[in-house]
DNA sequence: ACCTTGACCTTGG
DNA sequence: CCCAAGGCCAAGG
């Protein structure tokens, strides 16, 4: 049953709640994560994930969302970076992450993927 | 109702 | 690899 407080609301709590459920060391994109939200809420996009992390990420691993050829988020990139030193996370370079390995698909998020 | 802005994506040159 | 253009979705002025 739906919790008649506000769409909008869902909308953050469905994106946090995902963004947490990302493991160590491991990352997705805001495209992949908003095709799932989409599914589940019915709208937005990769901008709106975007913005609810922009205000309401504080409490989350916000930095384990990258842009879709795996560059870190465009305003916290030295922030993000460190982040992911500190986890180990599999880079290609100093600023961009190896999706092809640490990729983390939101779809699957009750098996392990991608080795 | 129109226009601008934004932690985006994809394609083409 | 770098840059530009068009598309997309919602919020705020």
């Amino acid at each position: 049953m739906g919790n008649p407080s506000s769409d909008g609301d869902d909308y953050v709590e469905v994106v946090l709640s995902l963004v947490e459920r990302i493991p160590w060391g491991r990352a997705t994109t805001y495209g992949d994560l908003a095709e799932v939200v989409r599914e589940r809420t019915g709208t937005g996009g990769p901008r709106q994930v975007g913005r609810v992390l922009s205000m309401h990420g504080g409490g989350v691993p916000w930095w384990r969302v990258v842009r879709a050829d795996g560059r870190l988020p465009a305003h916290n990139e030295d922030a993000a970076r460190q982040n992911h030193l500190a986890e180990g996370t599999a880079m290609l370079g100093p600023e961009r992450v190896d999706l092809r390995t640490a990729g983390w698909d939101p779809h699957d998020s009750d098996s392990p993927n991608r080795p």
